[in-house]
RNA sequence: GGAUGGGUUCCCGAGUGGCUAAAGGGAGCAGACUGUAAAUCUGCCGGCUCCGCCUUCGUUGGUUCGAAUCCAACCCCAUCCA
């Protein structure tokens, strides 16, 4: 079986601009193959994830993949699929953003000897001299196909910068000084990278009269269609200081029924008849499934230690057994004993501010060591502590372990 | 540069002098039901020293006992014209 079709048979593949000559091409040779990430945040999130697993996919089976970097392209900002003006980063953010990229992203490819290679756009498209360009790549765009390209469709309505119409030109650039440097004939992306992947397929097609590809897999959706990905704390950020590796956990613990088959196909390796045996489960079942799923996952993007400890504190708080240890632990200094409960998790940012509290408190949404807290002046009392620790429990699965630091 | 319409709380969107912390919807949170799921029902949904007080309706000033609502200037957005 290609590695396309394992691609195909997880569920992976949106388009492809060429079927047939694609799969060859990937029987045939080595091939080198690059996708883009805008540095946009400092770190890496579940969107990226899937591309991050396309590229693992294809490297274990001996392909060789770029991680290009949009130092460049994030000055301006990809308006596909946005509504507004993204802001606009500094040159320094950008940076730093790069940065952090590069570290999550050589957790999970190999770089070593060449065996993937990481690029920064930057390096070519700040040196470009404008005429130059406008001459030998502008002349190949027709504003009237550009305008009718999908991904400025919605922009269209609501307005559309220079600078930002100019973002698919930038793109379709990179590919071509990929394919110059590197041999790389193919680009992917997520699906909403279609317009501006065609428009790099077709310009190194003209310029070179060489074969490009281009590839997009599905978005992480829900099977409701919305983005996945998105927790009450922001994006679920692939940064363990952003997003610790319980909540990760937790995150896909907690997933639909319906989409538990779809990712464990796209987000972890475990072989097919495996992912189908337990996308069969039903009812309680499918509990089980997910607690696969969120095992998996969290080792792939932590390490198997992080993933251990997140399921043992998971079965800790909801299946009553084994040790705390390993839950969200806030500590708190001694004389905050016979503080109020309600001042001590606000300034915890257990609430988000004291209003909230009260109004957790007033509805029950509150527990401590099981027993509801109906009392909003409730104070931290010694008795309150079986060794050393406290368990308070906000609405029905956000735990936080409190030891007294001595 | 000119004309017109518009900028309201996380998002959409009502509101044209006091009854407005501001309708309605979405998102979110909590409770019930459950399987740490979904659906459903109920409540909440600016902040605080919470039966009271403070801050918010593009910005800054002004009119008024009182302004998101009226006036002025400015900034931004959309559409048409140049």
């Amino acid at each position: 079986m290609s590695v396309i079709d394992v691609l195909k048979e997880r569920g992976f593949i949106a388009q492809m601009t060429h079927e047939e000559e694609i799969e060859k091409l990937f029987q045939n040779e080595k091939v080198t193959f690059y996708i883009g990430f805008d540095p946009t945040a400092d770190s890496l999130h579940v969107g990226h994830f899937l591309g991050m697993m396309v590229m693992a996919h294809l490297q274990r089976a001996g392909h060789r993949p770029i991680c290009l970097i949009g130092g460049g392209t994030g000055t301006v900002g990809d308006p596909s699929g946005k509504t507004d003006m993204r802001k606009m980063l500094t040159d320094e953010q950008i940076e730093h953003n790069c940065n952090c990229f590069k570290k999550q992203m050589q957790k999970f490819i190999d770089f070593t000897d060449d065996k993937a290679l990481m690029m920064n756009n930057a390096e070519w498209l700040l040196k470009l001299n404008y005429v130059e360009l406008l001459r030998n790549v502008g002349a190949h765009f027709s504003v009237n196909r550009m305008l009718a390209a999908e991904c400025y469709k919605q922009r269209m309505e609501k307005g559309l910068t220079f600078l930002e119409f100019n973002y698919m030109i930038m793109q379709a650039y990179d590919f071509w000084e990929l394919n110059n440097r590197c041999n790389c004939k193919l680009q992917m992306g997520g699906d909403d990278q279609w317009s501006n992947i065609i428009a790099g397929v077709e310009l190194i097609r003209r310029k070179e009269s060489k074969p490009a590809y281009g590839l997009t897999f599905k978005l992480l959706t829900t099977s409701e269609g919305k983005k996945m990905g998105k927790t009450e704390k922001g994006a679920l950020w692939l940064d363990p200081e952003k997003t610790s590796p319980y909540d990760f956990y937790q995150y896909w613990r907690n997933i639909d029924d319906a989409d538990v088959e779809k990712c464990l196909a796209l987000l972890t390796f475990l072989p097919m008849d495996e992912v189908r045996r337990l996308g069969q489960f039903k009812d309680k079942e499918i509990n089980e499934a997910k607690k696969v799923l969120a095992y998996e996952v969290t080792k792939l993007i932590h390490n198997e230690d992080e993933a251990l400890k997140a399921k043992q504190a998971a079965e800790a708080l909801f299946g009553g057994a084994g040790n705390l240890d390993n839950v969200p632990t806030i500590k708190v200094a001694r004389e905050d004993i016979g503080a109020k409960i309600l001042d001590i998790l606000s300034r915890e940012k257990v609430f988000a501010s004291k209003s909230e509290g009260r109004r957790l408190i007033t509805q029950g949404g509150l527990s401590i060591n099981d027993e509801k807290v109906t009392d909003i002046e409730m104070v931290i009392a010694n008795e309150l502590f079986n060794d050393n620790s406290l368990l308070v429990k906000k609405g029905k699965k956000n735990y936080y372990r409190i030891i007294v630091e001595s």
